[in-house]
DNA sequence: AATGTTGTTGCGACGATTCGCAATAATGAC
DNA sequence: GTCATTATTGCGAATCGTCGCAACAACATT
């Protein structure tokens, strides 16, 4: 399991959080996802495993994750997507027609990012970012934008 | 009322939509305030006027609004924040640490949306984009990310 | 101005997410 | 290992955003 590379349960206890087994299953079930992991992937995973654990838990959960920077969320077509922090990061192009995603290379991204910092002295974070627009195909085909 | 620039009424019949006092109480009411608006803020306003009005109509009428791209609607601290289109673009640089918005042109960010149209042939539409960091008070403070 | 058509609204209900609080259990001190 | 402290969980209730449907009302036609 990738995330045993960063000792998460020192981390939390340094900052006098406590190790639970709720969130080594929560981490873990994220993990297991490798890329893309929905809410409902997680439960599953986690209710495999420990049926007793709460659906409220598995939110304070995910989002106490994200404040440690163990896990980034990111809204993607309307569903909010988590993964295993700390790999490269890597953003989306969502096509407002077809709904597609694509994957978007940091390293077209960074130089951008660099221009806010000399620009405007703002050191951006944001990993994982989502643009939405038209993909190739659907521009070609000139397809309306669909209902959200 | 600067949204009365806009034909808005003629907008709307013309794709066959009707102008019903809803959608102007509302329209109104995200103009009045002037930037960001929240979607209480505009229950708010619309039901000092109008105390009727359902909570679905709001957010019906919301939606709405933007898929005529009269109003914009971005995603900035976990909120739904809502604005006047027809405005630049433009975007916003979101302090991580002490929690303000810059404002970011968007002559800074063209360029970058015209690079991934050039390399993957996808032309980006996002007009209001929110990026996380540090500003460059913080930075020098190095204060901490605060908790959210 | 009256009428018919049909896009919109208000309503109630639903699933999704959050919140308050008492019970539980992780941690440090002994 | 036992105990005390208090962060965390599970639970039920509250809230948020959406949906289906029947009643309503905007608008074109007359």
């Amino acid at each position: 399991m990738s995330h045993t590379r960063w000792d998460y349960a020192k981390l939390m206890r340094e900052r006098g959080f406590r190790v639970t087994p709720q969130r080594q299953l929560i981490l873990d079930a994220v993990c297991e996802g490798g890329g893309h992991t929905i809410y409902d992937e997680i439960c599953e995973r986690v209710q495999a495993k420990a049926p007793a654990v709460n659906r409220a838990t598995v939110y304070r959960t995910l989002n106490f994750l994200q404040g440690l920077h163990l896990i980034v969320a990111a809204e993607i077509g309307g569903r909010t997507v988590y993964e295993i922090a700390g790999l490269k990061p890597h953003h989306h192009l969502v096509c407002l027609s077809c709904g597609t995603t694509e994957e978007l290379s940091h390293d077209l991204v960074a130089p951008f990012f660099d221009k806010i910092k000399r620009n405007r002295h703002f050191a951006v974070e944001t990993n994982h970012l989502a643009l939405f627009g038209q993909c190739q195909r659907c521009r070609a085909a000139s397809k309306p934008r669909r209902a959200r």
